[in-house]
DNA sequence: AAATATACATAATATTCTTATGCATATAGT
DNA sequence: ACTATATGCATAAGAATATTATGTATATTT
């Protein structure tokens, strides 16, 4: 996420959403996953994507399975109910942020 | 900006992008022009804002005039000529980064 | 043999915001 | 007259979220 400071916030939104396709991802997984929707335009850090998801885990919005493949590890998240949830609240916000930003960005636009 | 963390990022944008169309403006009416654009759905704090001003006042993006106005200060802010440059560019990584959300948020899309 | 990729993690620091507080004048409501 | 709200500026303490740096470990490529 070494990018525009519009980023800050965005991090929680795009974990969820890829999870809400995928079933079940990795932590590492998730960084190429971006680096590859976004041809490298946006990189997750591993400094803010593993708090992240911890801290996801520990609000009861993920939950983890550990794998060993290949003699490493692997931390599996998957969304719980609750997550899934979370994320179309996400969404919302996320649609509702674009619209208020055109609407404050493109003078010729209005919120109805 | 007491909203959703997405708008974390955008108070610059937001001020720099009003006084690229309003010619110049004061703090306090800042606020309010967001407040209505947004229909109240975005609400910029004067503990953001002020520190902003004088962030872009001091980088050169600003510039400063002060008015006495029914006996009571206005300190009214215009954009320099770097601050016209910082607005296009501000407003170019504003369409990316909503670009580049959707084409996360919504796996139909894909950038090019 | 060394560099890169895979895979996790945390600590120090930076940035940006909210909340709280302060000062001062003007106006509207009761 | 008194009080609340509006106008107008400002800063400090704290929260949230990220970057940068570092650490550990195995696998693969050059």
């Amino acid at each position: 996420m070494a990018n525009s400071k519009l980023y800050k916030g965005s991090l929680v939104t795009i974990i969820l959403k890829l999870l809400n396709e995928s079933d079940k991802m990795y932590g590492y997984e998730i960084t190429q996953k971006v680096k590859e929707l976004t041809k490298g335009e946006l990189k997750i850090t591993e400094g803010a994507l593993y708090p992240a998801l911890h801290k996801l885990e520990a609000e009861g919005l993920l939950e983890v399975e550990v794998k060993k493949v290949d003699n490493r590890l692997r931390k599996y998240y998957k969304l719980t109910e609750k997550g899934n949830k979370e994320t179309v609240s996400k969404l919302q916000e996320l649609q509702d942020y674009i619209k208020t930003m055109q609407v404050l960005v493109n003078p010729k636009l209005s919120l109805e």
